[in-house]
RNA sequence: GUGGGUGUAGCUCAAUUGGUCAGAGUGCCGGGUUGUGGCCCCGGAGGCUGAGGGUUCAAGUCCCUUCACUCACCCCA
């Protein structure tokens, strides 16, 4: 029989990893919730409509990347490719600006996009992500950056270097757009042929180009910051001024530009060394006009994204204890095995972690499972032992030994365990 | 979608120019020693060397095809 083996670009996060992951969900919950974040959970899939609208439709996520697929009833729905479209979507659809003015959101889980695999991304990853909604004061775009920082300082991560920019709003990023869409024309031919597609598909994406003869070309181009209206200048400065006085290092970044069309003012990107290629860690922005865009109010927003396998990734590798057991149970005999299945399962109902072997193998084999579990006692029941009313009690890290009668077994160890 | 690298026991890797090359460590199972486990000692199971074809007296070792993994481009978290 042919195995069968998990999809291309799709991974299993196996028992020996799952702490870490558990480590940092709960650090990005207790960081964000400080800052009076609420969870929000969305579903995985949407109507491929959703998508299309808010990330853009010249966009390679939209073009060539999601999992888009027809329903029964012929309806084309689509596995997420981020998770900001969806949080917005529900956050009209329930009208949750009603209720307050100002709604912080997170939410954590998986994302798709039909790539090609390499070191940091695959084709189903795992994102935090974060969105407020109903302020568009600089304070919050700082305060958001800061959050993201912080959160990763938590993990242990410093080595970071924090980029941001601003990509104005749609009374000046049009003029922007026009000027690099003239410069680039003038020098078409020094360009890339996929540069000289995007100067007529999405100029600004020339920016991040990483072909030599672009990048010298494109270091001539106009500016963005050049071009901002007097409300994204002040804007940008205030952000930037915030930040110092968070004591935030960031550098600014004028060839940042984004990959989804949404951005607007604001944009920012957490880079690590020890990522390889793919060494954006986190990165979001302010989307101003993008609720309303998408059917809902007048609303502003601002969120970010973080890679959850990269960020592992770049993690320290210690961190992270296995699963833990209370008592293992290591019985040896017919008589022995009945009484510890019954003990076992009694200290479980009693909240106690507990384990056993029903294989009836050696002590030594018993012994070496009970240390695989973790526990922190063991209790040896032989026939023996029974037969004179007895079990023995091992505290496994300090091997001290005491012998408990055995109609007193399931209250001494009750009180021991909670002792501890 | 395009390019490079790699595919040998569960895991990490060996195997001189194609010629006892199918191995080691670790893990697993069993046994010994030990104050009833951790250290140490002995033994055992496990591989159509990713798959298919070709060259050769002889192929993990060379060639072709295919698949998988991986890294990079593209793009993004």
């Amino acid at each position: 029989m042919d195995k069968i083996t998990a999809i291309k670009g799709i991974k299993d996060i196996l028992p020996s990893d799952t702490p870490v992951w558990r480590e940092v969900e709960l650090a990005a919950r207790k960081t964000f919730e400080r800052f009076g974040f609420c969870e929000i959970r969305v579903p995985i899939m949407e109507k491929t409509v959703l998508f299309q609208r808010s990330i853009g439709e010249t966009t390679d996520i939209v073009e060539k990347e999601m999992y888009t697929f027809r329903d029964r009833d012929d309806e084309l729905l689509t596995l997420r490719p981020e998770a900001t479209a969806s949080v917005i979507r529900a956050f009209i659809e329930h009208n949750l600006s009603a209720s307050d003015p100002i709604t912080k959101l997170y939410t954590i889980g998986p994302m798709f996009r039909r790539e090609r695999p390499q070191k940091g991304r695959f084709r189903q990853f795992h994102q935090i992500d974060v969105e407020v909604f109903g302020d568009d004061k600089p304070a919050s775009d700082a305060e958001v950056i800061f959050m993201l920082i912080l959160f990763l300082n938590t993990l242990g991560l410093n080595e970071l270097s924090l980029e941001i920019n601003s990509l104005g709003c749609k009374s000046c990023r049009p003029q922007f757009s026009k000027a690099v869409v003239d410069f680039l024309k003038g020098s078409e031919n020094a360009l890339c042929p996929d540069c000289q597609r995007r100067i007529y598909t999405n100029p600004l994406r020339v920016f991040d180009c990483k072909v030599e003869s672009c990048g010298s070309v494109i270091s001539g181009a106009p500016q963005i910051l050049n071009y901002l209206c007097a409300d994204c200048d002040a804007h940008f400065s205030a952000v930037k001024s915030f930040l110092t006085d968070l004591n935030l290092t960031f550098a600014i970044n004028p060839k940042m530009v984004r990959g989804l069309d949404y951005y607007t003012k604001t944009a920012f990107e957490v880079k690590s060394g020890a990522l390889g290629a793919q060494n954006s860690l986190a990165g979001g922005g302010r989307y101003d006009g993008l609720v309303s865009f998408l059917g809902g109010p007048e609303v502003p927003g601002i969120g970010f994204g973080i890679g959850m396998e990269r960020l592992i990734a770049c993690l320290p590798p210690s961190s992270g204890t296995g699963c833990q057991t209370d008592v293992f149970i290591a019985a040896l005999g017919d008589q022995a095995q009945k009484v510890g299945f019954r003990l076992t399962n009694e200290l479980r109902r009693s909240g106690i972690s507990s384990s056993m072997d029903y294989s009836g193998k050696s002590l030594k084999s018993q012994m070496k499972r009970a240390d695989k579990l973790n526990s922190a006692f063991t209790l040896i029941i032989g026939d023996k032992e029974i037969e004179e009313n007895r079990a023995e009690l091992r505290n496994m890290n300090t091997k001290q030994q005491q012998s408990l009668p055995l109609d007193q077994i399931h209250g001494a160890l009750m009180n021991i365990i909670k002792e501890r």
